[in-house]
DNA sequence: GATGAATGAGGTTTCATTCAT
DNA sequence: TATGAATGAAACCTCATTCAT
């Protein structure tokens, strides 16, 4: 969930530095690329816990001094991947709200995809969200920032579209519109996070959905979802 | 939330064992005790990554030797700390929703109480909370089932108000009742998780307990909450 | 030489302490003494340079890791070093001023056993004189010190020495007193530790005692060294 | 001071050679003297158990590859530049003693110019002299013997004037001309080389200069120093 | 029951060094 | 000539873990 009103910051594409600081060239940029996605990988495998530089080093086939070129520790490699995916990962989120009508019986469909890209991109990178969602509550600045650019905009977004609602079926757009917004947003990741744990016992992912949705739909639209 | 439908396993208060076998005498399980509530505290301020065996017989004013008297490794401590906490939460949890009204203008004071309650429940673990739900999205079945243990009881509990009062309205239950009920345990567990990345940006926990009180509101009653 | 004039602090006796800050019992600090004694050796072998933990640990038949239980680096054990023998060399330089006379033909003899007990005390301690001179030389306030803890009673025992004679002779005592003391130090430190240079050269340890005992004997009497 | 009595190799100024074996060009021996000048720099401020290569490098703004075009190691680099000190510091030291008077009221100020010559010297290369005196002292041969070349000539002319002094006053020179010579350049190295730890204890700089020229001025003229 | 002490094991980190460009 | 980049090698350092007391 957005943790931030705030607007992400929108960084120009600072160059990554190697350990003796300067910008490296081609073949540097790739081999720090192959980290990062080793790393990435890695995260999906291991416990956060045991991730060790060893371990993406031989993964991604060099020597832990070569990781050691491009970053200090495993967690700043998290975090540049994590920058990398929020500044993508945004626009993917964003887009799912922008899009979709919310007029008439499309309403609830809109509703329903939401949940779903949702679901489906934290499944995409459910090994970094859940290291990113970890150190935010841990109180790391850094990651609490990355999650705010990443969340951010989807919340005020959504925030935009139930205001936009309510003045088009001429209701008050309720007092809690940003914490509302928020909170929506919290269930849907958390939702995400956890589909498996549900799954496990016997709640499919699709009733998730449909119980999520429904529960968007209501406070979008403030009407009843269709049955 | 919760990721399991079926029971939590009541494990009948099994004594725990020190390394050589013997279940411990008073003095031992003072010992242990000290260790659990050390262990609780670093969850607080060290990061879970950084957890070490060291750190918690150094806090605890004893030796690492002493510590694995009681325990195989710092994840074992911290499951038992789980178990401890879950069988103490799941009732305090429970007993919010099974207390309180939903007829009438009281419906939504409940609806708040356990926004509420659920917050300051979080609050005060925190740092277990936090682990917890990092090592069952990891897949940990023992914490997962510890998760369940601790949030499956609200869950139904949750279901079967919202059952009753669809009931008592004449309105037909959701079919998605179990899941909704999930699905808004997850909305409370993360809202109340990340709630300080909320408040760091403008978004106070007041407006979020309104928020998801009047979403409970909702989903439990099928009516708008009151202005 | 002795580079300060204050005194020395007395600093009685505080307990060495382990990596985990406990006092040591028996063993520990016969482990301890055993790692001093073995970077002692070293310092005489290998290069300053080049002296690793990996090293003393191994000379001592042990690992690094119990190294690293007693001290941080190899620098704070070449310092605890410093300090034991600081303690007893400063008797031992001094005991050989105030012992002897200068009184007619035997003060000749005195400074003659003053420059062959320095150039033994450095012999006996060449390894660990070396760093010490390099490291006061490079700045470092506890090498400094201990520097000073070893030299300066010496230093002030000589400038008293000079001040005796010249009221005995009814002499002037030189004005830069203490300075020509600290001068003279620093003669029989250099030379002391320079002494196999000198000999690969053609210039004997002989003649270097004979050399210096003259120019003492003339500072400290004001008289003539006789042939 | 001059551990060796024989002469200094004079090399015939040999070119430098690149590692690969060529005798570099202009601009290769720019850069060459770069590195050599940013060796000299951080002898100052870093301690010489910790210079590294790549240190010395980014001080030069170079990769450590280009290093390695010019010296096998530091230790090379730091001969290199002890040898290019030593040629020129010869002569600047040597100087001060067959320049100077020794007759009559002169006498005196020769001796204190000497003393101040040569503490302005190791001023000069305090870091580069604290270490050729270490490693001297430690046995390597190569140092040893650039210490030589460097305080030699100084001291055969510290001799003969001694040898001058006395034929002219009629005395017989001291049987340990040589050695009385060495040990009196001792003196002023080691003098110099402490020089700030005297200070940091209430001896100036000043008093260390006019207690070595008293005492250097009656070693060479067998009279008083005057008041 | 508690714990000093030792240490195997293994990750971390740094560096010297090389090579292709 | 210069240097990005990679990396073997080795030291550093920490920890988990054990054991004798």
């Amino acid at each position: 969930m957005a943790d931030e009103a705030t607007g992400g910051t929108h960084e120009g594409e600072e160059e990554p530095r190697a350990a003796d600081g300067r910008v490296p060239g081609r073949r540097g940029r790739q081999t720090r690329q192959r980290l990062l996605d080793c790393t990435s990988r890695l995260l999906e495998e291991e416990t956060y816990r045991e991730l060790r530089v060893v371990d993406i080093a031989r993964e991604a086939g060099t020597s832990p001094a070569t990781f050691y070129q491009y970053f200090p520790d495993v967690e700043a490699a998290i975090l540049a991947l994590a920058e990398e995916m929020a500044a993508e990962g945004d626009l993917r989120l964003t887009a799912i709200v922008t899009t979709g009508s919310w007029k008439g019986a499309g309403g609830y469909r809109t509703a329903e995809s939401i949940a779903d890209a949702y679901i489906r991109f934290w499944e995409d990178n459910s090994g970094l969200m859940r290291v990113i969602d970890l150190t935010a509550e841990e109180g790391d600045g850094r990651f609490r920032a990355i999650r705010t650019m990443l969340l951010n905009r989807f919340m005020v977004a959504l925030a935009a579209v139930m205001d936009d609602e309510a003045k088009r079926s001429d209701r008050e757009a309720p007092a809690e519109l940003l914490a509302t917004a928020g909170v929506l947003v919290s269930m849907l990741s958390h939702v995400a996070a956890h589909r498996y744990g549900f799954e496990a016992h016997g709640i499919s992912a699709d009733s998730l959905r449909t119980a999520m949705a429904r529960i968007l739909y209501t406070a979008v639209t403030g009407k009843k979802a269709p049955a």
